[in-house]
DNA sequence: ATATAAAAAGACATGTATATCTTTTTATAA
DNA sequence: TTATAAAAAGATATACATGTCTTTTTATAT
């Protein structure tokens, strides 16, 4: 369903936001090593969401990644929008061009409550939720 | 959600469906054409769909794909399973190499009932229903 | 000022899905 | 039995996602 990109991007942003409750501001080192993704690639990821401004970074000493406005609720659906693009979320899942109630694929009626259902959860699900969950060990960030 | 080559799959099975209960067999280039799709890629999908046995072909003249059973109910189910593999039913949307109720990702609770959603979809679709709809006039194959 | 630690940036590498081209095999028709 | 039409097979190409390595920029501490 999503991509290797949107996972590592959720990930970084749920512990970046646990560490931050703390205090600090991790590093793309650290927070692969949390998150078990690969270090350089993770950098990249982070690099994207900063540009993006979903989340900002200070460079140099001290330095790392943090939210600049951690009591905003931030969903999912914002950062997999960033992250794989607006399509993303509206695409015929039979593969045609254009599809909708009016002028359906034949999976349209069974393919069309799934993704809106999808799409309800991403939207409703929040970074500060999903970093809760894990706070009160209902949940987990890694498991190898 | 599924992968073009899933896409390419399911539509041209329907294709070849509806041709079948009209008598003809027809031959990949006359698929690719009908449902939108590059030819020899198109070749290559229904080489897999034959080598798995769930459609039939002849070589030499007059030669091209059928069903042998097309009484027997195809889902979308078996295609995407041959195409895609058994794992695409059950990856963690979250990117955990385990996740389970026991276990949870901090989505999995959300997102669980998406995938299942999806599972019980694909397994209730069939390769004849979705042929009906088209043959009714309920939906279509291509849209350009 | 200088050293250090961190992200940013750019170049490169690998892997996988998607796509095309050419040759071979096989069934049928003439 | 030869020509033809079709799928199968193999080789190659392209695009995009994923992953790594090296250099540059920037903030902080000494």
């Amino acid at each position: 369903m999503l991509g290797k990109t949107s996972e590592y991007a959720i990930r970084a942003l749920v512990y970046v936001y646990i560490q931050n409750l703390e205090g600090k501001r991790p590093g793309f080192k650290e927070i692969a090593k949390k998150i078990d993704s690969p270090e350089q690639f993770t950098a990249k990821v982070l690099q994207n969401l900063t540009r993006a401004k979903l989340i900002s970074s200070m460079k140099g000493r001290g330095g790392g990644f943090f939210f600049d406005h951690p009591a905003t609720p931030l969903t999912l659906y914002e950062i997999i929008r960033v992250v794989e693009g607006e399509v993303f979320f509206s695409k015929c899942g039979f593969g045609l061009k254009r599809c909708d109630s009016e002028n359906p694929c034949p999976l349209h009626e069974d393919y069309s409550p799934v993704r809106e259902g999808f799409l309800k959860a991403v939207k409703n699900q929040t970074i500060q939720a999903l970093a809760n969950k894990i706070n009160e060990r209902k949940a987990v960030l890694t498991r190898l």
